[in-house]
DNA sequence: CACACTTAGTGTATATTGTACACAATTTTA
DNA sequence: TAAAATTGTGTACAATATACACTAAGTGTG
């Protein structure tokens, strides 16, 4: 065995790549970095994995840890382990994603971490190690997961419209759906329970609320779904008229 | 950095999952192991990662040293770390699959591993470490791999018919699928070369051949292709009668 | 309190794709 | 020359996807 002790000075670590929506917008968490290397950076919420422990158990760990947050689903996404990302030495990191409801969790940053915060996906910023590669990995992986299940009830509040749904859809999928088109599909899957409840305190007709049917979800998964949508191809509307009357004519 | 010493203990390795198709059948690659642990076992084509390699050319690295193997593309699959999967220490290892056309590789065994041989993947037997879970995420990938994309080119000849294409997505697929639509399907998204040659010292009416076109491919995959192939719900077709003249009249 | 504003909600006709299914054609072999 | 083996082919029907525009139901305001 002792020909081997040189393979054994490595180390690696978990990376958490953790997307919300709010805002019509979807969210990455990221944590100002409270230590060396990097510190004072954005990065992902990640560290070490104990030398006894597995790694979606370190996943969970390090994510309570430094942002608060527990009881999260995690995937494994890719593993990056370029020779010289960590500065400390031989580092190799294996990136976990998951999707969860912004308003459902309170962030509460470790000493470790000194910030954690929602960013834009669209706007994020340079982030430490490799951080970005990683990002980009999880948000394609999230990309794919969205087109074949409907994933995404995860980003959601319990209760939502089919709009907010449709949006989130577009967001993730950086495209426009047509909107009866979408609601047959999502409706025809039997996915949704109606709560028969209404928007409160929009200034329009208030939408219906829905709630996610997650047996259905199950059974629909055991059967080996297959879920796609396709972009709208529908022409930008014209332009809104200007706050007059019109008469029945103009409409048609 | 001494606070972090602690975690630089540790190893990882690159197992590789090669699979082929031959005689009908669907293969992967294993190795005798020449060392120990589990000398004497069969296990994946994999080994340590030098201090100052990439994963990904240690993946090659390691599957050109054992079998002989080059120039075999390679896709990272996962990464499996349980604390105790390796009797020396604490060794993640990055799981990588290809697949690749038998005939056109000869395996050199290196002194390490023993002997490399094809396995059927239906009957692979007890394998070293946590090979057999790894084998199986890598058949899974594969599996939703070909659901997705028409690969498993890369695991035919290069001239090949019909049939053995069908074939091959049904050993993959687990499945079986009709002729008749199989063939729609693969024909109209213009992915052969109808190479205007037949099959030779067959024993009764010889196939067409064809090849596989690679710009084709590239061109679908960039549109962001998209493919189903559904099991066959035909019942399976009555006995052969034996070997007596038929009247026309009993063929209706 | 009427009307302007905003967003929700709905149906249909057409095109595309998937599916089930059976027999004639071409080669070898005895 | 007949039988065996396997290739190769078409059509009708069903299911799914797509394009598309107006009415409904609230709120705000002048």
């Amino acid at each position: 065995m002792n020909e081997f002790n040189e393979y054994f000075k490595s180390a690696f670590t978990v990376d958490n790549v953790i997307f919300g929506f709010d805002e019509g917008d979807l969210k990455v968490l990221l944590i100002k970095r409270g230590e060396e290397p990097y510190h004072g950076k954005w990065g992902l919420p990640g560290y070490f994995v104990y030398p006894n422990e597995d790694l979606d158990t370190a996943a969970k760990r390090v994510l309570e840890q430094l942002t608060g947050l527990r009881n999260v689903f995690l995937e494994q996404v890719k593993t990056f382990g370029t020779v010289n990302r960590h500065p400390f030495g031989r580092v190799i990191t294996v990136a976990y994603f998951s999707l969860i409801k912004i308003s459902h969790y309170t962030l509460q940053p470790s000493s470790i971490a000194r910030k954690a915060k929602w960013h834009s996906v669209a706007e994020v910023e340079d982030l430490a190690f490799d951080h970005n590669d990683i990002l980009n990995a999880c948000f394609n992986r999230l990309k794919w997961l969205v087109r074949s299940r409907p994933v995404g009830f995860e980003l959601l509040p319990p209760k939502f419209t089919l709009t907010e749904l449709q949006h989130l859809y577009e967001a993730i999928l950086e495209t426009k759906l047509d909107k009866r088109n979408f609601r047959k599909k999502i409706l025809t899957m039997d996915l949704l329970v109606d709560l028969e409840e209404t928007q409160e305190g929009v200034a329009h007709r208030p939408a219906r609320l829905y709630q996610f049917d997650r047996n259905r979800y199950e059974q629909l998964l055991a059967e080996g779904l297959s879920f796609e949508l396709k972009e709208s191809k529908r022409k930008e509307p014209a332009e809104r008229k200007p706050r007059t009357k019109r008469t029945p004519q103009e409409m048609a």
